[in-house]
DNA sequence: TTGAAAGCGTTACCAG
DNA sequence: CTGGTAACGCTTTCAA
C-alpha cells in the first residue's frame, strides 16, 4: 500500500479530506486553537480573526467534530431516554416534545426502546459506554442498575414511575388523585357495583393506578369490586370485559380500566359483545387521556395526563443536574384533569 | 487551585477516577493494547490475558468509551432518525422496532424531532457534528440539503418518502396501489360522487395519496369530485365533512381522506352532525391501518402499512450502505393489505 | 501473542 | 488576543 492510498482512508467522495480544524487553520493562516475559538461560545477572537476563520471554514465545509469534543471535554451532549412499550413516553408527541426540550439545551437524544420494561439491564451498559451525560427513563431500575449509574455520575430522572424511597428524581403525574377523583365521580353518582381492569403485572404505573382505586373505591365503602387482568391494549380491554362480566355473573354499575386503551376496549365489547348501552346500563372510565378517548363514539371520562408540563419538566430536572451534580433529587407529581366524559353517568356539576 | 482540587475533575462519588484501559492495563499489569484488544471482536489474545484483563476490568468497574472509540474508529456507531409531527415514523411501534432492529446490529440511535417537515435544516448540521454514520429520515430533504450529506459521504435513507427522480435510497408503502384498491372497490360497488379529504400541503404523503386517487376516479369516469383539506389530525377530518358536505351542497356517495385519522373524524361528523349512517348513507374509507380504525365504532376500510416489514428493510438498507459505501441506491416499495372494514359499502367478495 | 508509539479532532492551559 | 502544546481514551500499525 503506497502513500496515495493510505492518506485515500478519510476522503469524501470527491476525493478531500473531511476537514479539520487544522485545514480551516491552515488555509485561513492562523492557528488550530485560534480556529477552535472562533467555534466555541464565550470564545475570545478578534472580528478580522473571526471572519478569516469562517471564511475558510465554509469554503472547506468544516464542521466542528462533536465527537472529539466530547472527548476533551468530557460532555457528550447526548442524554438517554428509555421508552418501553407500555409507557406513556410512547405516546407520540411525549418523543417529539421531550428532544425538541433538550434540543434546545444543545442536548441529543439517545434513544433507547425495551421490548419490555424488564430489559433495561441489557442498554444500560450501551448509555454507559457512550458516556451520555444523562438519563431519562419510563423503565424501572433496579436497585443495581441505579447504583450502577449513580457510581458512573450520571444524573437520572425516572418518567411516571418512582422507586419506593429511593432518593432518585422523577415526573410523574398524580395517578392517586385522578383515580380518587374518578372513583368519588362514580360512587357519587351512585354506582355501587364495580369492575376493574388492570394492567399488566410488571407496570407500575399500572399497579399504582389499581391501588388507587381500590383503596379509595373501600374507603367510600364500596366492597362489590370484580378485578381482571390485560396488558393495556385495545384487544385486551374487550376481552378483559367479557371476563369481568364472566366472573362476576352480570356486568357491574362501573368499569375502572387502568388506561384509556383498554377502556376503549370495554366500551366496545359492552356495546357489541352484550348490548349494553354506555354510560346508561354502564359507565366506564379509563386513564391518560389519549387522542382517541375523544372521539365522539367513546366520549371518554378520563383523566389527562399534562404531558407538555410532565416532559418540560422532566427535561429541565435533568438538565439542571447535568449541569449541576450536585443537585438534590427531587420528586414532582403533576396533578392531571379530570374529563367528564359521555361514557360515564355522572351528576351533573350543578345537581 | 493545588493539585489535588486539579486531579478532582474526573472523579467519581466515591472519589475514583472514571477507569480508562490504562487504569486497567496497570491493575491487571499487562500493557494498555492488550486491554484494547481483549475487548474487541476478532482481537488476539490469550485466553489468560483475557481472564486477567477481565478481572481487573471488572474490579475497577470499566467500561470502553465509545466516544473516544469513535473518534479512532471513525464511526460513531450511531444513525441518526430524523421524524415529524405527521409522519409515519410517528407511530409509536415503527420507533420501538427500528431501534430494536439497528440495536442488534450495535448501532444507536440519535434521534432528531421536527415540528414542521420543513425544518430539516436545522438538524442537519448537528447530524453532520455528531458524525452519524446514516441517516433514516421520515421527511424530505431539499437537494441542497441532500448534496450536503452526500458530500459527507452519509448514507441516507428516505422512509416513505422518494425525492423526484433523485438517486436515493427509499422505503415506502405502495400508495398508488392502495389508493387504487380504494377508489376501485368503491367504483364498482356503485358509488359515483366522491369526496377527497387531502393532507396538509406540504405533505408529500398526503400529496402522493391525493393524487393517486384522483387518478385512478378519473380513470374509472368519475367526474363528480370536490376537495377539501385538513392537517391529518381528527379534529381536522370532521371539521372538513363539514366543509365538504357545504362545498357540495349535499353529502358524497363516499369519502376518501388522505389517512385514517382523518377519516374517523369524517365518520364521527357524518354521524353527529348531519345523521348519516355509515356506510349506508356513506362510505368512507382512509389509509394506514391505524390502531384506532379497527376500533369497534369505526371498523375502517382502510390499507395498512405493512410497517414491521418496512422498518426492516429500511434498517438494513441503512446499515449494508454503512458498511459497503459503494452499493447503489435502492428504492423498496411495499404492498399494504387492503381492510375490507365496516365503514364502507363494498360488494361482497363472493358477489 | 504482546508492547510501544502514533494518531483521531478537539479543548484547555500557559506563555507571549 | 493569539499560538504552542498537552491531554482526552481509544485503535492500529509495527517490532519484538
Amino acid at each position: 500500500m503506497n502513500k496515495a492510498a493510505k492518506t485515500d482512508k478519510n476522503k469524501d467522495s470527491t476525493g478531500r479530506r473531511r476537514a479539520t480544524s487544522y485545514d480551516v487553520a491552515e488555509l485561513a493562516g492562523v492557528s488550530q486553537s485560534a480556529v477552535s475559538r472562533v467555534f466555541q461560545d464565550g470564545a475570545s477572537a478578534s472580528k478580522a480573526m473571526r471572519n478569516r476563520v469562517m471564511a475558510a471554514a465554509d469554503k472547506l465545509g468544516y464542521r466542528p467534530n462533536a465527537i472529539a469534543r466530547g472527548l476533551i471535554t468530557q460532555r457528550s451532549n447526548m442524554v438517554a431516554v428509555v421508552i418501553s412499550k407500555i409507557t406513556n413516553l410512547y405516546y407520540p408527541e411525549v418523543l417529539v416534545q421531550l428532544t425538541q426540550r433538550f434540543s434546545e439545551h444543545g442536548v441529543r437524544v439517545l434513544l433507547f426502546a425495551l421490548e419490555h420494561e424488564s430489559d433495561t439491564g441489557t442498554v444500560i451498559e450501551q448509555m454507559l459506554q457512550f458516556r451520555v451525560d444523562g438519563i431519562l427513563t419510563a423503565a424501572i431500575f433496579t436497585p443495581e442498575q441505579l447504583e450502577t449509574v449513580d457510581n458512573a455520575d450520571i444524573p437520572v430522572v425516572f418518567y411516571n414511575r418512582t422507586l419506593q424511597d429511593q432518593l432518585v428524581s422523577s415526573v410523574r403525574c398524580d395517578q392517586e388523585e385522578g383515580e380518587r377523583w374518578l372513583v368519588g365521580e362514580l360512587v357519587n353518582a351512585g354506582h355501587k357495583t364495580f369492575g376493574i381492569v388492570e394492567g399488566p403485572p410488571d407496570s407500575v404505573v399500572g399497579i399504582e393506578r389499581k391501588m388507587s382505586a381500590l383503596n379509595e373505591l373501600s374507603k367510600m365503602g364500596i366492597t362489590d369490586i370484580t378485578t381482571v387482568s390485560g396488558d393495556f391494549g385495545y384487544e385486551t380491554g374487550r376481552d378483559c370485559f367479557t371476563r369481568l362480566v364472566e366472573k362476576r355473573g352480570s356486568p357491574p354499575d362501573a368499569v375502572i380500566a387502568a388506561n384509556d386503551a383498554m377502556a376503549i376496549g370495554c366500551i366496545d365489547e359492552a356495546r357489541e359483545g352484550f348490548g349494553l348501552s354506555v354510560p346508561d346500563d354502564i359507565s366506564i372510565v379509563g386513564f391518560d387521556g389519549i387522542g382517541p378517548a375523544s372521539y365522539a363514539a367513546y366520549d371518554l371520562t378520563t383523566v389527562r395526563q399534562p404531558v407538555q408540563r410532565m416532559t418540560q419538566a422532566a427535561a429541565s430536572m435533568l438538565i439542571e443536574r447535568i449541569e449541576n451534580p450536585e443537585l438534590s433529587p427531587e420528586k414532582r407529581a403533576f396533578s392531571g384533569k379530570l374529563i367528564r366524559g359521555g361514557s360515564a353517568r355522572l351528576r351533573s356539576k350543578n345537581g
